[in-house]
DNA sequence: CCGGGCCTAGTACCCCGGTACCAGCGGCGG
DNA sequence: CCGCCGCTGGTACCGGGGTACTAGGCCCGG
C-alpha cells in the first residue's frame, strides 16, 4: 500500500486526484494540503511515501516546499506537477531534490503510473520535460573542458585520454573501485592508469592529484557528484 | 507510419526487436545494422525517422555512431538501448544526442512507448536511470540562492580553529606527517583531528576533504607551498 | 568546583592506495 | 610485417590513511 499527500491549492484538483488515487486498490491518500508551508508540515507529520506536489501555488510554491521536504529528512518521495508552461520554474525544480516531474494534462493511466515508479525509489520525467533536460544536459558538459592554467595544460597535453578521465574521476572524489565500476574497467586497470598519471603530473598521491585537476581547470568547484 | 532503423551486433536482438516492431501497425523496419559504421552510413541512406542503437558494440560503438548520426544532420531521432546501469558510457551518451535512454531488459510496452515519444520529438529516459540523471542534474546546477557552498560553509562553521588549520593542510596536499611537523603535533594528533574533520564535513577520506576545501574556498588554486 | 568542550597523544587494527612487475591485445605507422 | 603505444588485466607487497577507543591536560562557564 503506497500513501499519498496531496498538494494543489485547487480544491477541485485535490478531488481530481483523491478520485484517481482512492480508485486504485494499492493507493491510499493520507492528506491534502492547499499550500506550500503546510505541505511540508504534514509530509513531516504523515510520513507519506509520495507527495503529489504542484508547482504553482500562492505563498511558499511547490518547488520551495518540495526542497524543505527533503531537506527535512523525511523519506517521502517527491512528484512534482507542472502546468509545462513555466520555463524559468523547469530547470529549479529539477534541482529541487524531487524524484518525479509529470505535466498535470497527462493522461491518468500516466499519472498512476508515474506515482508507483516514484514509490518504487525510481524517477519520472514528462517526455517534454526530458527533451529540454537532455538538452540542457548536453549543453553543461562539453566534450572537451578548458584548461586555464597554460603551464599545467602542459602537463595535462602528455595524459592520454582514458588517463585524463582517470583524472577527472580522481578530481570527483571517487575512489578506485568507483572509477572502475563507472568505466567498467578492472580494480587493478584503474590502479595501473592512476599510477601513471601520478608520474606524469608528478604528484605522489591522487589527493595532490586532485590539486592539480583543479588548478589545471580539469575539474571546478561544483563540477563533482 | 514511424520508420525505424535497428542497430544490435547481436542477430537474435535485433530479431526480436524486429518481431515486436512489426507487429505495430503503426511502426516499420527499414533497416538491420550489425554495427556502429553501417549504422551511420545506413541511417544516412535510409533516413529513418528512429534509430534504435544498442549502445555496446564491438568496432565503433552506439554512443560515436550515435554522435556521428546526429552530426550528419539526418533528422533520425535516437533511442539508445543498454543492459547496464548509468555509468560513464551512459552520460556520455545522454551527451551524444539522443533522444532516449532505455534498458534493454524493459518491457515491450515500455519500448514500443518509448519509440512512439521519441518520433513524437519527446524524450524518454528509463525510469532507474531518470533517478540517476536527476541526481546528477541536481549536484551539476546547484541553485543560485541555495548552492550546495551556503550548506557546506555551514559545515566550516561547526570545525574548530584547529580542524579549520587541518583541512586547509589536507586542502594544500599535505600527509599526515607533513601536517604534524610544520604544527609541531604527532601524527597520532593529527590523525585524531582529520577523523574528526572528516567526520563533520561529511566526507569518506581526504580526497573529498580536498574537494570540500576548495568548494568552500577555503583553499583556492596556485594557494599551496 | 565541576562538567564540558577542545587539544593533545597513544595503541591496535584493517583496508585502500600506490608500486613493481609482468603480460596479452589491438591499432597504427614505419 | 614488425615494433611501438595505449589499454587492459593480474599478482604481490607494503605503507599510509582512517577508525575505534582510551586518556590526560587545559580553559571556560554554570
Amino acid at each position: 500500500m503506497t500513501t499519498l499527500l496531496i498538494v494543489d491549492d485547487h480544491p477541485l484538483q485535490r478531488m481530481g486526484f483523491r478520485m484517481l488515487v482512492e480508485s486504485q486498490p494499492d493507493l491510499t491518500v493520507l492528506g491534502e494540503a492547499d499550500n506550500g508551508a503546510d505541505a511540508v508540515r504534514m509530509a513531516g507529520d504523515l510520513a507519506p511515501e509520495v507527495v503529489l506536489m504542484d508547482v504553482r501555488m500562492p505563498g511558499m510554491d511547490g518547488i520551495e516546499a518540495t526542497k524543505r521536504i527533503i531537506a527535512s529528512g523525511v523519506r517521502s518521495r517527491v512528484l512534482v506537477l507542472t502546468t509545462f508552461d513555466l520555463d524559468e520554474y523547469a530547470y529549479a525544480a529539477l534541482r529541487s531534490g524531487a524524484s518525479g516531474f509529470l505535466v498535470k494534462d497527462a493522461q491518468p493511466e500516466e499519472l498512476l503510473s508515474g506515482i508507483r515508479v516514484v514509490a518504487d525509489g525510481d524517477a519520472v520525467v514528462a517526455p517534454k520535460l526530458t527533451r529540454r533536460l537532455l538538452d540542457r544536459f548536453a549543453d553543461q558538459f562539453p566534450v572537451e573542458g578548458e584548461p586555464s592554467h597554460r603551464e599545467a595544460a602542459e602537463q595535462l597535453a602528455v595524459l592520454t585520454d582514458r588517463e585524463r578521465e582517470v583524472l577527472t574521476a580522481i578530481g570527483r572524489g571517487w575512489n578506485n573501485v568507483e572509477i572502475a565500476e563507472r568505466f567498467h574497467l578492472a580494480e587493478s586497470t584503474v590502479k595501473t592508469h592512476v599510477g601513471r598519471v601520478l608520474a606524469k603530473i608528478d604528484a605522489r598521491d591522487r589527493v595532490q592529484a586532485v590539486i592539480f585537476a583543479y588548478n589545471t581547470g580539469l575539474v571546478s568547484p561544483d563540477n563533482h557528484s
